[in-house]
DNA sequence: ACGATAAGTGAGTGCTTACTTACAAATTTT
DNA sequence: AAAATTTGTAAGTAAGCACTCACTTATCGT
């Protein structure tokens, strides 16, 4: 990956993320990153390819980390865990984040197309567990909504309201005595 | 307000949700509604101006929705029937309500300009007035998650997801005794 | 019936868009 | 060191964009 590249992504995902994909166009992109425009389909074919490979790399970190979580046997640490997915995610990859949400309510075959909905459903399915094995009395329906929660706690991060994001996972944490 | 500018108003909606703004162009607009591209300049000036005339009348249903909850005095029906909000609102308007999430995470001025913050801070105060009626121990956190399992189903909603959100209604109302 | 105002049209306008092409320079392979 | 491949550029291109303008048609108060 040469230097040109990288900086064509970087500067990509920066604009994206602030602007939104639609209205960042690729001279913009160009100029940004100190390239010439070509150059971006030279590598990634069109804009389209751009954002696939943004994506793509963005979406590593929450794979490796749902992996991690679906291997852990404590019912109580897995909740705990799941609950510090946002901080982890946000707190590295902020813009892709932004980026992720304001995709998703754009285009509707987002999700189906970068399979973001595999990741949700394994993050279901192991929450769902754990509230099995501490014997909540309708564990779907409580994995349910604490997803409904973490859900929440992105876009608290995503908006740039951290604070809230900490003090709600403190009153969860309590609440579900973890 | 005459059938064409209403028809120009109804398909720019139905656009503008499906597609996104951005992706929307006024030749389409015009095209769909059956009139011609300059008449959305004579009533509306801009295409932004198209925009807020559909975000306005968008958002009045909410705002009465929220005005009445703030005149009830029994907490437990305040908590219910804000439960019961995103079901209202996106039951009669889910065209506009898609465009809102679409809107709001992809123009960062968004909420401050068409105060929806105004709207969700009233109900934010109405929740907590609600919590603490009822003597729980950290109202403010609370109504905050409450809230926060609120937005959850909106996205259900938007989404498509109405099993899924009346599932969730119920089983909140159970685990609040309401 | 008339004059004014509002509603509506359609052919432009200049500009931006994603993308291509022909070519040059750098790097790697043999 | 020659050949082949990869990386890079500058100057296009056609299509689409939001918006304007000169103009016609309909509505309506007097």
């Amino acid at each position: 990956m040469t230097e040109k590249k990288e900086n064509i992504i970087r500067v990509a995902l920066e604009l994206f993320a602030r602007d939104g994909y639609v209205n960042t166009s690729t001279s913009k992109i160009a100029r940004a990153a100190g390239v010439s425009e070509g150059l971006i389909f030279r590598h990634f074919t069109n804009k389209q390819g751009l954002l696939d490979a943004i994506v793509d790399s963005g979406l590593k970190g929450a794979t490796t980390f749902v992996g991690r979580l679906t291997q852990m046997v404590d019912a109580r640490e897995i909740l705990s865990v799941a609950l510090e997915l946002p901080g982890y995610l946000v707190g590295e990859q902020k813009e892709f984040w932004r980026l992720h949400y304001s995709l998703k309510y754009q285009n509707p075959e987002f999700e189906e197309k970068y399979k973001t909905n595999d990741l949700f459903l394994k993050l279901t399915t192991v929450i769902e567990r754990a509230f099995k094995e501490l014997k909540y009395e309708q564990p779907r329906q409580e994995a349910a909504m604490f997803l409904l929660i973490i859900g929440g706690l992105f876009s608290y991060l995503v908006n740039d309201r951290s604070e809230e994001q900490e003090a709600m996972v403190r009153f969860v944490k309590l609440k579900y005595h973890l």
